[in-house]
DNA sequence: ACTGGACTTGAACACTTGTTCAAGTTAAAT
DNA sequence: ATTTAACTTGAACAAGTGTTCAAGTCCAGT
């Protein structure tokens, strides 16, 4: 496979991440890439086999973006609170929130295709590992109390960003969620 | 339409949580209801219009779910703390908890067709608004700071379930899910 | 210039999809 | 017994589905 699959991949993350899986349909796929199912074929061996790479493109670069945020912010913690934050305030807009494509994905496939539900869920096993790490960071830095618990905090901060991205598709007020994340991220505050 | 439609909609309702929106199919319905193709338009109109009195007939279960556990329990809070445990845990077990079918749609139709979106949305409002009076009735009760706010509060638990639930399906370990409730309740009681 | 392999094309295929409809059944009201 | 309206049936339809494949294009290595 020579063929440029950085921006297909991209384009194609588009599509599922807009459309699910299911909604997705391979014609959709066709005009997006402007390429003709044989060469899509080609390269990525069947809808389902180009789903798993759009994931695996996904995972890597959302990993790459808490990296980054680590690294211009002072410290793991406002980090992590800034990545939340983008996240669900896209242009300050809480409107143009949307479900992580992982989440969407395990929602979708609950009882669907096995491989494609635990590769969505191994995705999310990364990204929790990537919290943990931050956490781990944070306590070194004598910002957490010694005795808290990273990997603790790193499923805790998961499951509350899988609550606060769903309940802001059910939410016109800003002023709502925006308390709800600094409620979230007090709470990893030490102890006064 | 005087069909029974009662026991047609839990089974449609079964296969729409199952599978979602666009993964249940015709025939699908057409099996598990024993009903040919023109019964089934007869009655619902469509596939469409079928799915959205599925909903109507979920939300308004689930509505009463809740104040059968608050008959039940010692307190609004208990029969919340009830509801949500029996809802991650069921059977005991956290595998067989799945994703809330109004949350499920509302991710599946993020772009999707905008009334069952809206549909979806609408019924999770209600929930809300359940929730919000538990509230209420447990601040009458003395059972929470008389400055507590039980409309926030409400968003705050719906928020909370969502982040549950979701983080459920990429969990194994059955006291991570337990102590994260203990701590979403914990933050409920009055400050001691 | 020639070969060979990777990539592309677009028509075509077999199957599935949601939906329709003419014809048949039921059963209460006249 | 006749009418009427509601409901049921199941074959059929048109459109959409994921996928295949013979034929063509490209281009690096000989």
């Amino acid at each position: 496979m020579k063929y440029k699959p950085a921006d297909a991949l991209n384009k194609a993350t588009e599509l599922f991440w807009q459309k699910g899986f299911q909604g997705t349909k391979m014609r959709d796929l066709q005009d997006k890439l402007d390429m003709r199912p044989g060469s899509i074929y080609a390269g990525f061996g069947s809808k389902e086999g180009l789903f798993l790479q759009v994931i695996d493109c996904y995972v890597e670069q959302s990993l790459k973006k808490i990296d980054d945020y680590n690294e211009l912010a002072k410290t793991p913690l406002d980090a992590l609170y800034n990545f939340v934050t983008d996240y669900i305030f896209v242009d300050g807009k809480l409107e143009n929130c949307r479900v992580c494509l992982l989440v969407k994905t395990v929602s979708e496939t609950e009882t669907g295709p096995e491989h494609l539900h635990a590769h969505a869920l191994a995705g999310l096993e990364k990204m929790e590992q990537k919290f943990c790490e931050l956490f781990t960071q944070a306590r070194q830095q004598g910002l957490l109390k010694q005795e808290a618990n990273p990997e603790l905090l790193g499923k805790w901060l998961q499951m509350q960003i899988m609550g606060l991205v769903m309940y802001s598709k059910n939410c016109t007020n800003k002023n709502d969620i925006t308390m709800m994340i600094e409620s979230v991220f007090s709470s990893f505050q030490p102890h006064v």
